[in-house]
DNA sequence: AAGATAAGTCAACATGGCTGACATAAAAAC
DNA sequence: GTTTTTATGTCAGCCATGTTGACTTATCTT
């Protein structure tokens, strides 16, 4: 039980490494990159729901979000029924940047899956997923029902 | 895949979510966890292990460190065959904290777990140490060999 | 005696959270 | 059509927690 704990430390912090050692490269931090997934995720989406899926302060996206905008990462256009929104989506340069760091991230899981084996991948997404507050999505890793 | 990557996101985000909480309580941070937690498992580190451990400078340590020996959470004694070295562990009160924080973590665990189904568990640590980069335990959660 | 090690301190800086206050444009409500 | 609410952005400052670099002290090792 405190096994888990300890784990779920080192495994987050070994997890988010890689992609910080990226990001530094580019003078980018860990805060960048989760509003890079995420839009890359939520093409299109507006400024306030992204807030929402990121827990911050519209200030603290600002900083982020308008460097990212300035550097050709990411496209802000007006909405077209509501014109007061910004829909945010990945450039092409966004989308390399999003995939690199996806790509170190999905080698970890790849990595851990393969070692641990396959058998274990079931559960662990179960699990993970059990950990958050949000409803977990459901029908999703149920192999057994 | 990207799936995980980001249930892993929520799901660390989730579980840090209610210790700092009750950290915040006492005006104290993640980072106040993370010294009390580790000094708990290893009663008797010295501060370079600990530093160790944690991964951080001793610039970082200290900060965080001094404020806990100060208000009584963790004891420094010099050790005995080297004078040089800060032996700490936790005082009482110390511990108290440690343990109510732990509650709340182990409690989101169980709770995981036991949605999740326990045939789950297993496979949950097992990627989970392979996540890591630190050598995983041999031996430990293995059910199947 | 000289050098290495454990720990601590001072100073300065970066990141990424936060609050509060305020501005503007557009939509919605009346 | 005026008012209010909403979506966004911005300025200013605060806090926590990480960093580097330089230097001190005590103690252990060689």
């Amino acid at each position: 039980m405190r096994q888990s704990i300890e784990l779920m430390f080192f495994a987050y912090r070994d997890f988010t490494g890689e992609a910080d050692a990226i990001l530094a490269e580019q003078d980018m931090g860990r805060a960048h990159h989760r509003v890079i997934y995420f839009v890359g995720r939520n093409p299109n989406i507006m400024v306030s729901d992204l807030l929402g899926l990121l827990n911050i302060t519209k200030q603290s996206l600002s900083r982020v979000l308008s460097r990212l905008v300035d550097d050709g990462y990411i496209n802000s256009v007006p909405g077209v029924e509501d014109k007061r929104q910004r829909l945010l989506s990945l450039t092409d340069k966004g989308l390399a940047l999003e995939q690199e760091l996806t790509r170190v991230q999905m080698a970890r899981f790849s990595r851990a899956y393969k070692t641990a084996g396959v058998d274990s991948v079931d559960g662990f997404l179960r699990v993970l997923e059990h950990m958050t507050d949000r409803a977990p999505p459901t029908g999703t890793t149920t192999t057994k029902g």
